[in-house]
DNA sequence: TAAAGTAGGTACTTAAAAGTAACCTTTGTT
DNA sequence: AACAAAGGTTACTTTTAAGTACCTACTTTA
């Protein structure tokens, strides 16, 4: 029961300029699990920071062809949050057709061991949820 | 490097019916840590986790208005979710004012060390990055 | 001369999520 | 008779995120 202790609020969708600004006074001291979540949870994040960890530091045009179906924007939105959220690091050379490379950041490999928990728990619900015929599998 | 051995693919948002649906081949066997991430990501989840957990089962009313601004639409909608990922158990009473109690159940409990290790790693973070004019913060 | 690769930026459109408000059921209470 | 409480549901509107398409500047290659 460690986990928590502090003020815990959810970001509601901030509603600055909008016209009901007077009812929720949260929004400001968020839980901090809620700031790392909202890191991660976009569609494509993840996969970016498992391309990163997995394949090592990658160039611009790498990501966007290894990563099917990604948009230019899009990844350039998430690399520039991650890079602000110092998951990600991004060394830029100015040669002449430019040559940016990604690379975790020490913080994106302190998410590892959370991520590796979260990614046996994920893998075990779908073995228990997919109904095997016969159950002897053995490793993962 | 044990994390993530498996196809990995995002959940793009999936456009069935839409006018380009010949493009993408992925959204089908999509990465394990995807699917729990997307059941977390929610604006209010995870602090409705939370309360369950620390204050222990809790009734519709009772949730709502212990989470502060939540409006019964999005309640509602995130309890089935939940519900119907087995992360939260539902208790309908059919009294005359019917009685409905959640509470976490199994795999919600399971989720425990891992929100703990994100909650540290989320703490250590917003430590780092408060400039604190005298560091002496001994406990958590 | 025209295209392709490099790393994006900008504008516009579309789809999904969230918020708001009203309503439903039954019984007891005032 | 009207209202409150329980636990939602439904319809409607707004906000946000994502996708699409086209643009930049510079150099090399065909």
């Amino acid at each position: 029961m460690s986990a928590m202790p502090d003020s815990v609020a959810p970001l509601p969708a901030k509603s600055t300029t909008a016209k009901s600004a007077a009812a929720l006074p949260d929004t400001k001291f968020a839980c901090p699990v809620d700031a790392v979540l909202r890191l991660l949870m976009g569609p494509w994040t993840t996969y970016i920071l498992y391309v990163l960890r997995n394949q090592g530091p990658r160039r611009f045009g790498e990501l966007k062809r290894e990563i099917n179906g990604i948009s230019a924007k899009v990844l350039t939105e998430r690399l520039r949050m991650l890079e602000e959220a110092r998951l990600v690091h991004r060394d830029y050379r100015a040669t002449i057709p430019p040559q940016v490379t990604y690379s975790l950041a020490p913080r994106g490999e302190e998410l590892n061991p959370m991520l590796d928990m979260l990614h046996d728990v994920a893998l075990r619900w779908r073995r228990e949820d997919t109904p095997q015929s016969a159950p002897h599998q053995a490793a993962e």
